[in-house]
DNA sequence: CTGAAAGCGCTTACAG
DNA sequence: CTGAAAGCGCTTACAG
């Protein structure tokens, strides 16, 4: 039962395996082949199933025609959507996509990163942390495609496709204003990546524009990897313990746990209450009342990333860095 | 820039590439090299930075250290849970996952399959589908470990890890029965696999031995692909026509459009209607009042699978096949 | 119009 | 205790 090679192809046309090799790679027409041999040889590879071994071909060639994609944890839904619609898109042109989670964890993005390497993936997409920089880096020196997602390492010159996280939450601030609320709190993570980073900008700047005072004991920052426990007791004792009207989250999985300690806290949203969060998941929809989302364009996003990484492993010589910000959506729920 | 080789080491170290190569693989001491040599060998490639290329290795050796797992959709909350935790658990033991959805496609299935074949993948976790047996028989006669899970061929033999779906169902309706209901509801899906049939002889077995009529106008199958809106009109139909006071959800994203039908319908949970739903989700949890859930043990779900792959893997002769069911966990919420 | 041969970077049976 | 050499399955520059 062992696999068929190139070479029991060309034994059983009766060619070398230079002509099968050129026929498979289409390219019979440019060096010539007959007619005859190539019906030969196509109807050969046919009725055999015979598959090219694609080990020895990225061996021999150095890529792969796959793409590594690195995020923060695949079970979150955003970057689990991403993913599906990178890889469907990836799909339709002809490449693979090999997926794995850093978790945050440095250590472990590395190690992702030297496992593509020596698995030659051509180009690759990351949503990248901080302490990632000089291998970022090597992979910039040596010419492979990187595309930063979600998350962007200014310091690097790179492409970058991310959501307008600072106008997201300047728009959730404005919008709370609107409705007439006062004291607008941020539930916010300690990581220090960009996105973060200009959620908050946004928020500030926000309050400031509008002539509302900055209070910092209306801004909580969860550590990033504690248990949900500990983070709904966080929640709890802001609300507990600030006047407040309103709550901008940062993330998906932080309003998840303010809405588990707002039941526990048997408080409701409503008149007293208004809370936006940041990227949609099936339980805001179905929140009584629904619960406001900023959403991100996940379908774009997906797209622009592939458009510029096929652009790149199309092209021969370097394309200058882009930087692709996309609108988000507010959707008010009630 | 290009990356070091076996040979550079070999050169720099001034032994023979064979040497280098028995001291990368542990077998220094079997092929006793001495330990000044050994010493010099580790030094250098700690220094150079020096990874083998695997995919020479997989060349030379037939594997790749990498299992493939095969998921209908990625996206879905149980399969991104499940895959994270196998992937943690199999790269701890040195092992790769690749993953990819088939979509419940089974054209895009039978590529995947190809695609991890002609990448060599050691080994595969696979959720299948029917029309699947061919090429799954194909792996098997090539000796390739193959583990299913969630669901099963049962017309195959291979491995199969899942949870108790009979039991599930069975477990589920008799809660309701308890609690005084009447009328029991069940929305499920057309998939024809294994799991999806279990869920459905449960709820019906579970009526028969507590003397209640199997009522077919209480049963939706709904259409695998189509979208939601479709979805939630079926339900609302089943809601508003039929008199029922409880439904069991076959899967956790029908449980979700089940719940938005019952939002617009202005229907509550409650002393009229109870509800359970399949596989757990935040929302469940969120939701006033909580819904009720059957758990599937995802985290033994993994374990067991990679422990049989390891262990086929390990093994030179071919092991019997394994049926796991595991038990599911009701949990009730209000 | 077609083929012999080198080489991608490894592992391993064999020899000494 | 260590090394020369074959070979995994391809691609491609070169030759005719």
């Amino acid at each position: 039962m062992k696999a068929l090679s190139i070479k029991d192809i060309a034994v059983k046309a009766n060619v070398s395996i230079t002509t099968v090799s050129f026929i498979i790679n289409g390219k019979a027409k440019e060096k010539s082949i007959s007619e005859a041999v190539i019906e030969k040889v196509e109807k050969i590879i046919e009725e055999s199933g015979y598959k090219p071994n694609q080990i020895a071909r990225s061996l021999r060639t150095g890529n792969s025609n796959i793409i590594g994609l690195i995020v923060e944890d695949i079970s979150n839904s955003f970057f689990a959507k991403i993913a599906r619609l990178i890889e469907d898109k990836a799909y339709k042109r002809g490449y693979k996509i090999i997926y794995s989670s850093t978790e945050n964890n440095i250590g472990k993005a590395q190690e992702l990163i030297n496992l593509f390497k020596t698995r030659k993936v051509d180009a690759y997409i990351i949503s990248p942390i901080k302490g990632l920089e000089e291998d970022v880096q090597a992979l910039l020196n040596e010419d492979k495609p990187v595309i930063f997602f979600d998350r962007n390492l200014p310091e690097l010159k790179t492409n970058y496709v991310g959501a307008d996280h600072f106008n997201a939450s300047y728009q959730s601030v404005e919008s709370f204003i609107k409705e007439g609320r006062k004291n607008i709190a941020l539930v916010t993570t300690d990581i220090d990546v960009q996105q973060i980073t200009e959620r908050f900008e946004g928020y500030k700047k926000a309050l400031v524009d509008n002539k509302f005072d900055y209070k910092e004991e209306l801004v909580v920052k969860i550590h990033f990897n504690q248990d949900e426990e500990a983070t709904i007791k966080e929640i709890k004792t802001l609300l507990e313990n600030q006047t407040l009207d309103a709550v901008l989250f940062a993330t998906n999985y932080l309003a998840i746990s303010g809405l588990k300690a707002l039941k526990q806290l048997n408080k409701k949203i409503g008149a007293d209450l208004s809370v936006i969060a940041y990227d949609d998941h099936e339980a805001f929809e179905l929140h009584t009342p629904g619960i406001s989302t900023v959403q991100q364009p996940l379908e774009e996003i997906a797209e622009t990333v592939i458009k510029l990484i096929l652009s790149q492993l199309s092209s021969k010589s370097k394309l200058p860095e882009e930087q692709i910000i996309l609108p988000t959506k507010l959707i008010i729920r009630d």
